[in-house]
DNA sequence: ATGAAAGCGCTAACAT
DNA sequence: ATGTTAGCGCTTTCAT
C-alpha cells in the first residue's frame, strides 16, 4: 500500500480483489485521504486526539461508505466484544420474563449485546461453554444452578463473572434477592388475618437457598405463633402444585397454604377450586413467591412475594459496567423482596 | 521467536510479557513442537492433511493447555462467528416461549450461539443494528415487525436473513405458519357442535397477516353457514380480551367466539365467568389462536390454533445451515397450523 | 504433509 | 496532532 493509493479516491490494491465487501477502516481513511489510525481515532468513541476539521472529512467518508465498525476486529485488539452472556438451564427457568426482557434492554443500553446460552443439561455445560463464544465475552450472567462460583472463573477465565443463581463465595461477584423482608411481609399479612395453621409447598431441598427460604418461612410463622401443619415437596412446577394440593388432607385443618412459586400456587389453586370437600377458597388464604406477571390475571388473583425486577437488573449492570469499583466495593449486592397483597392473600 | 524456544515445554517470549492470557494457539504449536499452521489444520474440524502422530501431539497439547480457540480470531478469517441474532420487539412478543427455547437450543445444536436483540422502539433500529454485532453475524432472525424484507437486507449485509414476522418479499427467506388449516379445523370444530353464530374478537387490522387471518375465519365460518354477528378489535393482550367480551351485548345471542390469539380468549374467558348476565360459559364456545402453554392450566382451558414449535424450528433451522440449498430451493417454508381442542370448543 | 508468511479489520504504542 | 508499525489469534495460500 502505496502513500499515492491511500491519497486516491477510487478502488485500491486491498478492496479490488475482494468482491463486495463492506467498506472496511482502511477505505473511509482513503476516501478522506488520511491515515488508517487517524480514522480511527476520529471514529472512536472515546475522545481521542484529532484535528476537528480532518474528524469532519472521516466522519462524512464514513458516512458516505456506509462504513460500520467490525466489533470482531475490535474485539481482536481490545479484548472486548461487547458480548455479555446469559447463562440458563432452560429459558422458562427465568420464571420471569419481564426480568429478561428489563435485563437485555439494559445491556444494549450500556452497548452490550445478550447472547443466551441454554444449558440444558449438567454434563454438556463445562464441554459446551469451552468451545462457545461464551468462553470469551465481556462478562457472562450466571442464572443456571448448574454452575457453581468456581467453576464459573474456571469456565470464562475472567472475573466478569456474575452470579444470579444463588451460588457465590467470597471471591464472587454476586446479585441476590433478599428474601426476608417479603416472606416477614407475608407471614404478616396472615397473621393479621388470624390465620393459626399453615401449610408449606416448597421446592428442591437439596438447593441452598431454598432451605434458607423456608427457615425463612418457619421463623416468621413462629414468631407469630402459627403452626406449620404440613410441609409438601415439589419442583417449582405448575403441575406439581396440582400434585401438592392433592395431597392435603381436608379433614386436616390449614387456614394458609405458602408455596416458594407461583407456579406451584396456581396449581394448587385449581385444586381448590374443583374441590368442594372441607378446603374452600374462599376460606383459604394462599400466598405464591416470585410475583409473576401471571398472578395478575383475574383467574391467578395471588398473593405473592417478588422484588423489583427493574432494581435488580439496576444491581447486576452496575457490577458489570464498572468492575474494577465492583471489586472494590461490595461483591454481593441485594435487592430487598416484598410482599404483593392480590386476593387470595 | 526462535526454533529452541518453539520446543521448550517453558514460558515462552510471547506469552511472557502478557500476563496470564488464555492459551492460544500459538502456545498449542510451541509445546506440541510443530508450527502453528500444522496445528491449525490438527485442530480443525474439517479433515485437513496432517500426520496422524502429529495430530495426536497437537491435541494432546490443547489439553494440557486447557486450550480453547478464539472465535473472534476465527471470524475474522473466515467470517464466521458462530452467532446468530434473533431480532425481537420485546421478549414478550414472541408470543410463545417454548418456541424460543426450542429455537436457541436447536441453534446451539448446530453449533450456533443466539443473541437477542430487542429493538424496542422503530426508530432506533437502523441505527442501533448499524453499531452492533447483530450487523456482522453470521444470520439473522426478524421477529420483530418493525422490519421489512427490504431493510433487513440492507442493514445485514448478508442473504442469511430469515423473516419470521410474515413480512416477505421475493428475494427473503422466511418460514411461516400457514393458518388455513388450523382455522378450517376449529370452524369444522364449531359447525359440528351446532354453532349458528358467533363472534369475531381480531388484532391490529394493520397487520398484513392479521387480514389474511380474519379472511380464513370468514371463509370457513361462512363455507359452514355460521353468521358472524360482531367483530371486535384488540391488540392480541389479555387486557384488550377483557374489554373487547365486556363490549359484546349480552342480548345479542352468540354462541362461539373466535379470537386470534390465545391471551385474549384468555381475557374473554375471565370476563364470561363473571357475568352471569346471559352469556354462559358452558353454552358458549372460546376459540383462541397460538395454542399458548398456558391454555394447558386447568384454568384457562381454551381450545385454540398453533401449528408444531419443533417443526417450525427445524426449517428455520433447514434454511441457516445450508443457505446454498436454501437460496435454490423454496424460499418460504410453511408449517401448517392445526386445531387444538380443549375443554371450551 | 508441512512451515513461512500473508492477511482478516482494527487499536495502541511509538515516533515525530 | 498525525502517521508508521506492530500486534490481537486465527485461517489460508503458497512453496517445498
Amino acid at each position: 500500500m502505496t502513500l499515492s493509493d491511500q491519497h486516491s479516491g477510487h478502488q485500491t490494491t486491498r478492496t479490488r480483489h475482494k468482491k463486495s465487501r463492506l467498506p472496511t477502516l482502511q477505505d473511509v481513511a482513503e476516501r478522506a485521504g488520511v491515515s488508517l489510525s487517524a480514522a480511527s481515532r476520529a471514529l472512536s468513541r472515546d475522545q481521542k486526539p484529532v484535528a476537528a476539521e480532518k474528524r469532519e472529512r472521516v466522519l462524512a467518508a464514513a458516512r458516505a461508505l456506509g462504513y460500520s465498525a467490525n466489533p470482531l476486529a475490535q474485539g481482536l485488539s481490545t479484548r472486548q466484544t461487547g458480548l455479555v452472556s446469559i447463562i440458563v438451564n432452560h429459558i422458562g427457568d427465568l420464571s420471569d420474563l419481564d426480568l429478561f426482557d428489563i435485563l437485555i434492554g439494559r445491556l444494549q443500553d450500556v452497548g452490550k449485546q445478550a447472547s443466551i446460552v441454554r444449558l440444558g443439561s449438567v454434563k454438556s455445560a463445562r464441554d459446551f461453554l469451552r468451545g462457545s463464544i461464551s468462553y470469551h465475552v465481556d462478562a457472562a450472567l450466571i442464572f443456571s444452578d448448574f454452575i457453581g462460583p468456581r467453576q464459573a472463573r474456571d469456565f470464562f477465565r475472567t472475573n466478569h463473572v456474575i452470579m444470579l443463581n444463588g451460588r457465590q463465595d467470597s471471591q464472587s461477584l454476586s446479585v441476590q434477592p433478599d428474601d426476608a423482608p417479603g416472606i416477614q411481609q407475608a407471614v404478616e399479612n396472615a397473621a393479621r388475618h388470624q390465620v393459626e395453621t399453615a401449610t408449606l409447598i416448597t421446592g428442591r431441598e437439596s438447593s441452598e437457598l431454598e432451605k434458607q427460604r423456608i427457615a425463612f418461612y418457619r421463623t416468621a410463622l413462629a414468631r407469630y405463633g402459627i403452626l406449620v401443619s404440613t410441609q409438601l415437596h415439589g419442583d417449582y412446577s405448575y403441575a406439581s402444585g396440582v400434585t401438592a394440593a392433592r395431597q392435603i388432607d381436608p379433614r386436616h385443618y390449614t387456614d394458609a397454604i405458602f408455596c416458594t412459586s407461583d407456579a406451584m400456587a396456581m396449581g394448587v389453586l385449581d385444586v381448590l377450586r374443583d374441590r368442594e370437600d372441607g378446603i374452600i377458597p374462599g376460606r383459604m388464604r394462599l400466598y405464591g413467591f416470585d410475583n409473576l406477571s401471571l398472578t395478575d390475571l383475574h383467574s391467578y388473583p395471588i398473593s405473592s412475594i417478588g422484588f423489583d425486577k427493574r432494581d435488580y437488573v439496576e444491581q447486576v449492570v452496575s457490577l458489570l459496567v464498572d468492575p474494577a469499583q465492583a471489586r472494590k466495593g461490595p461483591r454481593h449486592l441485594g435487592v430487598p423482596t416484598r410482599f404483593y397483597g392480590r386476593q387470595t392473600g
